[in-house]
DNA sequence: GCGCAAAGGTTATATAGTAACATAGCGCAC
DNA sequence: GTGCGCTATGTTACTATATAACCTTTGCGC
């Protein structure tokens, strides 16, 4: 199985990817949830790259990974057992998934999304959470969910990236 | 035209589109931009009531006050405008569009969203966005456009929504 | 009036997500 | 081991959301 790199920084990319799938085999285990070998396709092709990935190119995926041809309520059904663990998020600007790299703690879905590379990197600032919390709070609502996305340019493309918005 | 009164409290909602449609015109005539009758009515629309809209029931409505029958890329034009104007936000988790009420001044779209009645509130708290702005700088991320998107349950419809999400 | 640019109309199609029902695998009582 | 029941997956068809491409109309300066 083919490592496309991080293409805005350099990291041991092999790292997070068994990291994310040990951690998730790990948690299903002791939920009793059974992680089977297309939920595990599915999130181990998430976590190729730091990139939402849509859920028909995952299917696209799963075909040239040809082991199966997948009709989209599979997918869907995998993706939406990985939300219920949280072992993935969902972009809602992008219709997007990708990989949560800290699926056992629970925390919010805080992300920038760079329009150039098309990176999403997932914040992890439990203090950001709680000012928002509070900020219902005080307008009396109940809060069940947090989705705070945050688009522009990562670190690695606002110099060199200029106007349009290309993923590549 | 009639006005869909707001689901979970009491104001004068006829004082929310008349201001919100006194603004839209005002500053569309100091940028030099047309606000047509299409743009004009797809605004008084999303403003019937504080709940988003979808792009086709907002085709149906078009339809329904008959004026015209209108094709998709007609509504999303319109739409596409009142977006690039600030007149209206996206929500992304709902793939719909509200109105935004203070479209002159420069905010950015944090909303607090009601899964039993519908209504999305729109936060006016600079300090939120400034701290988001500040979480992203320190991580070298350049931003352009914030999304907050807080879902739950409205201080009315908290006390007697048991779970199931339906919107009423 | 003429010509340009912007707005809107029309047709077709792309992309995203779900409903409903059939089949397969797996654990367990007996 | 057989049969039952539950969960997961397969399959077909469909709904919902959004856009591409091209054409017609309108507003407006000249």
């Amino acid at each position: 199985m083919e490592h496309t790199p991080l293409a805005c920084s350099h990291h041991d990319h092999g790292h997070c990817i068994n990291d994310a799938l040990e951690s998730a085999r790990q948690l299903c285990l002791s939920r009793g949830v059974r992680l089977t070998d297309l939920r595990l396709q599915v999130l181990e092709l998430i976590w190729q790259n730091h990139k939402p990935l849509g859920a028909y190119t995952l299917m696209e995926m799963l075909a040239k990974a040809n082991t199966r041809r997948v009709a989209p309520p599979t997918v869907y059904r995998a993706l939406d057992f990985l939300l219920e663990q949280g072992l993935i998020h969902r972009i809602n600007v992008l219709n997007a998934f990708i990989g949560c790299p800290s699926p056992g703690t629970k925390h919010q879905s805080h992300f920038l999304i760079c329009r150039h590379c098309g990176i999403a990197v997932e914040l992890d600032q439990p203090q950001l959470g709680e000012q928002i919390l509070a900020v219902a709070q005080d307008a009396g609502f109940t809060v069940e969910a947090q989705a705070l996305e945050v688009s522009g340019l990562c670190a690695n493309c606002a110099p060199r990236a200029a106007e349009p918005n290309r993923h590549g």
